[in-house]
DNA sequence: TGTTAGCACTCTTGGTCAATGAGTGCTAAC
DNA sequence: GTTAGCACTCATTGACCAAGAGTGCTAACA
């Protein structure tokens, strides 16, 4: 494509990305400075329609970019932004922050509500699935003579319990060494995929059937919910003062479709690594109108989660992105200070 | 108030939430058998707007119930109802079935869910804050000689944990009579008040610092975000269905309120008990276009919690109160069965 | 040959106006 | 005390028109 083109296409994404209103050729004329006139701008409009760039919502209207506009501005047009030092600054310090109490949960929380307070946009994660976790140990802790916690803790600084009570047989001192044994045939097991061989020797170890059947439930089973991902949402609301979304009943299809957990889960898993999908892209329908800037944040090389934002299509894609992965790559940062 | 009076102003308002349209005089004749005819009940209308449970949008259209209206018909005018066997029996049947794994987290959050299914409407829950329970056990599991898991169990099942890691010394044997002998102290006790006395023995207890302070902070700190009240709300868009929020600026608003945890829980705590708050009489300004019904559950006599449904003003209160007080009703019975 | 000015044409937007109709309040009769 | 009748109010609706933004096309220009 002429420069010329590249130029136009550019300037009228980016009024559109500012005003919300079909561009003109005078607008454009006008606001940006391409040395030629009006005339030649519808021109080169007429053509960029044709391309698939560009689209007219009635006849004698200003264009608005398709998304395949979009696509194009993202990957070639865009001009390059980065944080200002300050903002650089609050960013990764509020992130930071979240790590005094080494909860993975809360970490991504936080930096999901972050991210949707800088970007005014919706912000979302999916949080470590613990299935690819690696196990890194077991312990049994007595409640009293017939109750039992079990305790499960697997990298980074996942925990997961679980109270066996009703058991047939009151525990006893062998309840102290399970914790040994089982951790010694269990570390390094990535979680969802444990052997047979060793699912055999810990039946061998665990004589209380309860306790057996509970473990090995908790290092096997994937169907469980508290196992599968966990997916974070906030401010949706702020969608609402998008003008593409000052009819209710838009707002309520994307609004619904962000708040099943499983549909978002959906569209976060849709892609590989660090992405931009756009309008029509999206494998959820009633996200066609919006655009979604993800990018994965991970520990030691080993993907473990996604965060994103989620706008309209007429999002303010460099800013987005360039929050997203900053906000990414702190979080993998404060992830890795976790020691356990 | 007269008879006749009661029924008008009942009929009016059992209109207005089935139609949301202004309701007049012909309708009122017309659709409800009162043996009266349209001009008897024009002048009974404007005496009940005298008296302010009417009011008018515009002179020459018809009435709409106030605030008082509805809280006249909520203590008084309504039908009451229940709900069918087979409603009821699935209802507590799909409390029940979460019983299984006993995380009152997810109890409380499915019971949530089906509320606002349900209904139709939003529907809030605050879990039980850990402040007001009763310390059940405390447990120090070893993680490698250098880190501890710190796990403390209150009642009615919360398992709170916390990773100690970096410890300056090797843990050693001791580490396992820390919890019995810590246990036998606080059992028993409140969390939020824990006498000075018995913090003074437990450091006399544990030698190693770190781990003593992170104990000591688990059963104090009431700031700690873990420890306080938790929020929940599901079906928040369903609110978008309503005509009263065809704008989107109204739902916004709202949306907006129910959002944010903090607001969400000052106005599920500004009431003791089972209520009904209607519009105006909620705290929180920009839920003066809604009401919200309210019943709490408990678990021996103790109150654990709140659970509640936020709909337009013109909602189907019977229906409801109804609702809400099976699903409060089921998840005490559900966590009654928690062993631990 | 590419660029630009001019112009007729299209189509949305916003405003006015009148007709419609639902509903009221008041008065007088029952 | 109740009801029928009637004049009056006021939001809603649709038709219609003017304004304005923007286009596509043609012809002139460099």
């Amino acid at each position: 494509m002429e420069d010329r083109k590249k130029n136009i296409l550019r300037a009228i994404i980016d009024d559109y990305i500012e005003t919300a209103e079909p561009v003109g050729s005078r607008t454009i004329a006008r606001r940006y400075q391409l040395g030629v006139s009006p005339a030649t701008i519808r021109n080169e409009m007429a053509d960029l329609e044709e391309l698939g760039y560009l689209q007219q919502p009635y006849t004698s209207a200003g264009r608005i970019p398709s998304d395949k506009g979009y696509r194009y501005y993202v990957d070639a047009l865009m001009p390059q932004t980065s944080l200002s030092p300050r903002e650089r600054e609050l960013l990764w310090e509020q992130i930071q922050l979240q790590m005094s109490q080494a909860a993975v949960e809360t970490l991504v929380h936080r930096a999901v509500r972050l991210l949707a307070d800088m970007t005014s946009y919706a912000a979302v994660a999916m949080a470590p699935s613990i299935m690819d976790s690696v196990i890194k140990t077991v312990q049994f802790a007595p409640i009293d003579s017939r109750s039992v916690l079990l305790v499960l803790i697997s990298e980074p600084g996942f925990v997961q319990h679980r109270i066996v009570d009703d058991l047939r047989s009151a525990v006893d001192e062998s309840l102290l060494s399970y914790g040994r044994r089982v951790t010694a045939l269990l570390r390094g097991m990535p979680f969802g995929s444990v052997p047979a061989v060793i699912r055999e020797a810990i039946r061998e170890i665990i004589r209380e059937e309860e306790l057996r059947e509970a473990l090995l439930e908790m290092i096997t089973a994937g169907e469980k919910h508290d196992y599968t991902e966990k997916a974070y949402l906030e401010g949706s609301v702020n969608l609402m003062d998008q003008p593409e979304f000052k009819d209710v009943s838009k707002a309520k299809a994307v609004l619904t479709a962000l708040e099943e957990p499983s549909r978002l889960l959906e569209m976060l898993s849709q892609n590989e690594g660090d992405t931009v999908v756009i309008g029509a892209e999206n494998i959820i329908d009633d996200m066609h109108e919006c655009s979604l800037v993800t990018a994965t944040y991970h520990v030691k090389g080993r993907v473990l989660g996604t965060v994103g934002v989620i706008g309209p299509t007429r999002m303010v894609y460099n800013r987005a992105i360039t929050l997203v992965d900053n906000v990414a790559a702190a979080v993998s940062e404060a992830l890795s200070k976790v020691k356990i």
